[in-house]
DNA sequence: GATGAATGAGTGTTCATTCAT
DNA sequence: AATGAATGAACACTCATTCAT
């Protein structure tokens, strides 16, 4: 799907009041008003405030990719691919956080149903980098078996996410003053952190 | 604070609904209907219908302390107690699973402002909780030293969390048909799963 | 009508909201709420809200009558009577100055049609009181022919009516800073002017 | 502020209920009925009901300035130049009822406070007017001296709107069956009194 | 005699969307 | 292609009053 200038700037104000805001609590006249455009912009672009946030979420989802795909073949052992992966994934659910922000509110939400698909396939398609990443490490003796891979995305992302969702809270414990400290607190010692115990739990074997 | 019957089975009926359509997308009617009560009980009981909200919070969080005071100074293994604490954990985010995902919906909301107050008192306590056994397994030298403690929460919940966001992935993934299948998976799999995380992360040597 | 202590204590709690806020303006709840009793005792006791304005109507109208039935016999200047009841007049609306405010207000009243005739009747004795005294100060010779009694009040009540009306106007006017300045005001020199305006058009004698 | 032909009739409609029922026993739903437009037209058009009425204060006073400024220049006695004044000024409360009866019922009202900044303006222009006039009269020696301007118009304005007030028993004592003949007596009896009065306190000597 | 609980009707306002241009 | 005007439906909330106790 192409959109024009007029409407990539409504998708963008858009995400960013759903995400603050929530999708109800986000008015089109208050999109509108930010975005600097006539009110029956939005419907007669998007068809509806509802088909808004779908083109908002294709939208993003399309520029989301993983460019992993070829990790896999490189030179390196299993271990660093694994943190690189998870270094790549907590700058990208970081850089997309409002798109994160808005899908794990809708994912839950019983009235709406916005089509996720292309989003599950991302995950699956992680997943499945995850899974033969894991499978090198086994075959060479790194990686205990027995790994359920599926889960590793919820240590992962999920860790990211609650750590966001509790900001307050962090930046109360690790003192962390401004927004830059947060975020560099994301990118070094959360990270590390993560990485750090999806090692663990790859190698130390369970007795 | 103290509710009678007509007035709990208006707060649990809301915290459902604002579970599962938010708040903003819940409307006082809708409330009152399934309630089966006049419309203007909700003002006329909780004041407002964000007043109802904090209700709802207060009402829950009452009631969600942890009952694992006395665990510290049980005579079994740290590794042990750390076990237990995730699984009470899990069974508490899973009961109370309506507040947690409003709550953390309403927490990165900019215009509501809610008391989270007793909330972030309650993770602390469980970060205490958390800091004094690990201590007392880095003293018995079973844990290695250099644990960021406050990160072991996000690690449990944050996993858990996802694993809901993303329960219809998952129950494709894991082949599980039923909603008793899918509890059943997080009582089991994932518990262990975590804990078998959790376990590596404090007990393995990083080389 | 008999009262208790706590509906006359309703009753002027009601009619200082009353001529505040007028009567649309002003809800039961804040008529209780201020009065200090329960909401249910305002229809208990006097059947409705509209009714309670009755209620302050007659009230008040029966402590407002004339008690200037012997100035005729009294041995003075018709002039000098005339301007007694001025000085009553004045001194009356004043002191219930809220009543009259309401009922000016619920007179133009196309909703609402509160009983007013005894208000009536006391204007019309008023009529008569004025008629009777200056036909004796035209037997005497004092006062013109021609003049049209029942324009007095208007003159009269109309000029301190309106005065009060634009109150802050007449503050500023006339450098009036406290409520005790404007009283006085009222009292001394617009008493006076009214006095000197209608004994110029009883004496004077148009060519 | 300009309107268009449904702001006007919007306007007109809201002016005569406020008046007739006042502005807190007025409701959006009835002006809309009546003016035969949607409810949500009112907040559409004014942004709320409170600004409707302080549109109708300024689209009536907009046309309420006086025509009277190069009156003063007029070659005729100054008396009559007073009685010109009391003329257009009865002429034009009359014919502007609604809004006086509107403002000051509002004016007193504590729980608004609408802008009469405007109205407070005009009528000190219609007291300067006065003044200049009343100076004219006593230079060429036809007015006393002492006379107290500011308190001429509560005489003029007072008395009409007291009449008004009072419209039911002035019908009865005067037998005005109509409407007209109200109109009437207003336009003829009321003013000659009120000319009559205000002439007999310029000239008439205070002994 | 007095009142807390409760309610249906009504309040002003905002909503996403449509339509004529 | 784009938009200002307009609207019916829904919103949260308050109203005066009723009723069981």
């Amino acid at each position: 799907m192409e959109f024009n200038d007029k409407q990539i700037e409504i998708l963008q104000v858009a995400e960013q009041l759903f995400a603050e805001e929530g999708f109800d609590g986000t008015s089109v006249r208050e999109i509108a008003k930010i975005a600097n455009i006539n009110v029956a912009m939005i419907s007669y672009y998007f068809g509806s405030k509802e088909k808004l946030l779908e083109a908002i979420v294709m939208h993003r989802i399309g520029s989301m990719g993983l460019k992993l795909e070829n990790l896999i073949q490189e030179n390196i052992p299993p271990i660093e691919k694994i943190n690189k992966i998870i270094e790549y994934y907590i700058y990208q659910v970081n850089r997309n956080r409002h798109i994160h922000q808005i899908l794990h509110n809708e994912i839950s939400n019983k009235k709406r149903h916005i089509n996720t698909e292309t989003f599950t396939e991302l995950k699956k398609n992680n997943f499945k980098l995850f899974e033969s990443i894991v499978k090198q490490g086994q075959k060479l003796g790194h990686f205990q078996p027995n790994i359920n891979v599926a889960l590793l995305s919820p240590i992962i992302i999920g860790s990211l996410l609650y750590f966001h969702m509790n900001k307050k809270l962090y930046e109360d414990l690790f003192d962390l003053k401004t927004e830059e400290d947060f975020e560099n607190y994301i990118k070094n010692e959360l990270t590390q952190h993560i990485q750090k115990t999806i090692k663990a739990l790859l190698i130390y074997e369970d007795k």
